[in-house]
DNA sequence: ATGCATGAGTC
DNA sequence: ACTCATGCATA
């Protein structure tokens, strides 16, 4: 944030965006390796200027969007509106019943079990309500797609974390493989104990006696001390992370090395993606979904956050290792969920999403205006372009270089990148991957996250890479 | 595992 | 209006 000063009109066109620059190079590598025709307009992707230099939004017209067809999924409201007329607020859901905060249990937390309304310290079944539907029903939402919980106890999960802080600095991913800084890992397999789950019900005590039960003070209540951290550019140790306790100064490399060993154990112990999240909220007051746990293992998430989240994990980790009964930190359970109804997520076509990223390489930051163009020309409303923008972009910083960025950039940018893509397609074989031998760790599942084929996909260009929906 | 969406915090 | 953290919904 703090780099950015410049105002986002601009950026199209004075401005490289740096998330261009992240998905450019690996968009023309994998050109140059399946050398398949794509439906883009192929100058495009061949001329960097046309990004760089790019002045203003005409050029786009040219792209082949009049295939396209103005249906979007929007279904679930009329489209008509869509194409002429994006600027009216659209409302995809209202809100119900007072008593429900709209939020999900652990999020912003019931703060106080004693005056919540009822419904709030309940199993799901009984709180699955009926629920306002809108364009579509919502199968059972919550609960069944991720817990595998047994209802044990009813626990309310009166965990109290705000617990929403996030004053490092944006630095993500800074750096890199090799980092030279002082790995203080500290982090010694306590030995896998209890490696059995057997769904032993240990008294519930709520949680709350567990030894590592958050109070909500710790990882959040660190002040202002990551002044420091900067800017990114080098910090494969962002000072940003300093905690009052736990982590300081983590390096990649211990990231890595954590989120490793994390899904491994959890495997190894029988918890789910989705428990351990459960189970943070249990134990120390922030709740978090199976997405974000999954992101935390495969790395997908900034540097800040991972700096963040990892203490969680790292005392989670410590609890289900040493616990005798390494069920009991997840018997708790999501209870009640947002009474918010969603605006239905919308699917683009495969061809759709090309044209997207035809549009978001010319210019990944559309203004206001552009987007109305986009938005019209691809018969999408106007929001879900944005959106998409958004989360393009958001994509491109999450799975950014995975080298330092200034190297990388220049090597990707304006050369046609191959050796970090090729990467991914032989995933075990020659990955340079500098300090991450891990000589220790098990051969598992998952590969290293840095060289992850996967990410450089998703930086290339999701609509490239087979996607197409159907 | 990931695409699209939401909301808080910022600029 | 953007970034960032996060999650629902879905492939």
């Amino acid at each position: 944030m703090s780099e950015r000063p410049q105002s986002p009109i601009a950026d199209c066109s004075s401005r490289s965006y740096e998330v261009t620059r992240t998905m450019y190079a690996p968009l023309q590598g994998n050109e140059g390796m399946n050398g398949a025709s794509l439906q883009f307009p192929q100058t495009m992707l061949q001329d960097p200027s046309l990004v760089l230099n790019k002045t203003s939004f005409n050029g786009i017209n040219q792209t082949p969007t009049q295939s396209f067809f103005p249906f979007s999924t929007g279904d679930f409201r009329s489209n008509d509106v869509q194409v002429s007329d994006f600027s009216q607020p659209k409302h995809w859901y209202h809100f119900m019943a007072p008593e429900y905060t709209g939020q999900v249990a652990g999020v912003t937390a019931a703060t106080q079990p004693t005056n919540l309304s009822p419904p709030i310290a309940q199993t799901r079944e009984q709180i699955k309500m009926p629920e306002v539907k809108t364009e579509k029903d919502v199968n059972d939402e919550f609960g069944s797609t991720e817990t595998k919980v047994q209802p044990q106890f009813p626990s309310p999960s009166m965990t109290t974390g705000v617990y929403y802080a996030t004053p490092w600095n944006p630095s993500f991913w800074p750096g890199i493989p090799h980092i030279s800084g002082p790995t203080n890992i500290a982090q010694a397999p306590p030995t896998p104990s209890a490696s059995s789950p057997s769904l032993s019900p240990s008294p519930p005590g709520n949680g709350f006696s567990s030894p590592g039960f958050y109070n909500g003070g710790s990882a959040q209540s660190m002040p202002a001390t990551q002044a420091q951290s900067t800017t990114r550019s080098s910090g494969s140790s962002s000072g940003g992370c300093s905690d009052s306790e736990e982590e300081e100064n983590l390096t990649t490399e211990e990231l890595e090395q954590f989120a490793k060993e994390l899904k491994h154990k959890r495997i190894t112990l029988g918890f789910t993606q989705a428990d351990v999240g459960l189970a943070l909220g249990n134990l120390y007051g922030k709740m978090f979904s199976q997405t974000t746990i999954c992101r935390f293992e495969a790395l997908q998430l900034s540097f800040k956050n991972m700096c963040k989240l990892k203490p969680l994990l790292q005392k989670w980790l410590n609890e289900a290792e040493t616990s005798e009964n390494p069920q009991d930190m997840y018997k708790v359970e999501r209870v009640f969920v947002d009474t918010r109804k969603r605006k239905r997520r919308t699917s683009l076509e495969g061809s759709v999403r090309t044209a997207l990223e035809s549009y978001f390489l010319k210019c990944p930051k559309p203004n206001t205006l552009e987007i109305t163009h986009i938005s019209d020309d691809l018969g999408l409303e106007r929001d879900v372009v944005r959106v998409w923008f958004c989360n393009r972009r958001q994509k491109g910083k999450r799975l950014a270089l995975p080298f330092d960025e200034e190297s990388a950039e220049s090597q990707f940018y304006e050369q046609s990148p191959t050796p970090p893509l090729h990467v991914g397609a032989t995933p075990l074989s020659g990955q340079g991957y500098p300090g991450t031998a891990h000589p220790g760790t098990v051969p598992s599942l998952y590969m290293p996250p840095l060289h992850r084929p996967e990410v450089f996909k998703q930086a290339m260009h999701p609509g490239l890479v087979g996607h197409l929906p159907s």
